[in-house]
DNA sequence: CTTACTGCAAACCATTTGCACGATC
DNA sequence: GATCGTGCAAATGGTTTGCAGTAAG
């Protein structure tokens, strides 16, 4: 973790991002857990040592770190529920520009595996492959 | 689709579920597209033919159906944005329980082959093996 | 006739936006 | 000093809950 760290300076620089000391606490924070935080949980992190930081700073933080590559967030997480009524197997493609799915079924995705040291762990229900990407009417 | 409207009693019954018309209605505008909607866009086609319809019972109704096996809800939607400083090649699986979720890796999963018929209309960014089950805190 | 379902209202939670002040480069 | 970032406040959007009336079995 202390490559993330170091990382952290350049990639803001690389970005034309100012180091600021909001950005990098909320970094500290986040690269200190891997309980995968909601925008709220690392806001009540970080206020312990930044009393006066607000919420929506670490929002937009949280997003622009996204942006610039410096963290993911977790696959379809935010928006508003979304359902489909195909039951038969299937997976999903998310055009994260118009934010639409598209059904998409390739046979080898329903037949992945789930390796031994997961099912031993956990009771796996639903597996699927999640693609993200842009489609072909939000391209050029 | 013939079937699915079928089902629909069948699976309704079976779980011990009545047949309302406002279940049948949103179960209809629900098999009728694939554009995996929000409990909020259901609600705006039902409404035209049942406009006493009210937005939360579309939306129980949606999460009934997901419970009983009628309909699905597209990966992770839903919950508030989760974030993750970790960016080296990993996959998540998210208790439906604690709604945890819990890094893991698994080589095959960074190798999955995009097939042609999908690379050639969408630019594929994003590819993830996404899991959902019970993890071990969470069982029996 | 009993129990489950619906509709309404309110509360709650997460996210976004505009704007003025302050800090970084 | 110019521009970018922050904090505040308010608005928005989505989801959940409790409850009384209504309809399905």
């Amino acid at each position: 973790m202390k490559d993330a760290t170091q990382n952290f300076t350049a990639k803001c620089r690389q970005a034309g991002l100012r180091v600021t000391p909001q950005r990098t606490a909320v970094y500290k924070a986040l690269a200190a857990t891997t309980a995968h935080p909601t925008a709220e949980a690392v806001f009540k992190k970080v206020r312990r040592s930044m009393p006066h930081i607000s919420l929506d700073t670490v929002n937009r933080t949280l997003l622009t770190f996204r942006d610039v590559g410096l963290a993911i967030t977790v696959e379809g997480s935010g928006g508003a529920r979304r359902f489909d009524a195909d039951m038969t197997a299937h997976q999903h493609f998310r055009c994260i520009k118009c934010n639409r799915i598209i059904d998409f079924h390739h046979k080898p995705f329903d037949e992945i595996k789930i390796p031994r040291s997961l099912s031993e762990k956990f009771k796996v229900l639903k597996k699927t492959v999640y693609l993200e990407g842009i489609c072909r009417a939000c391209q050029g």
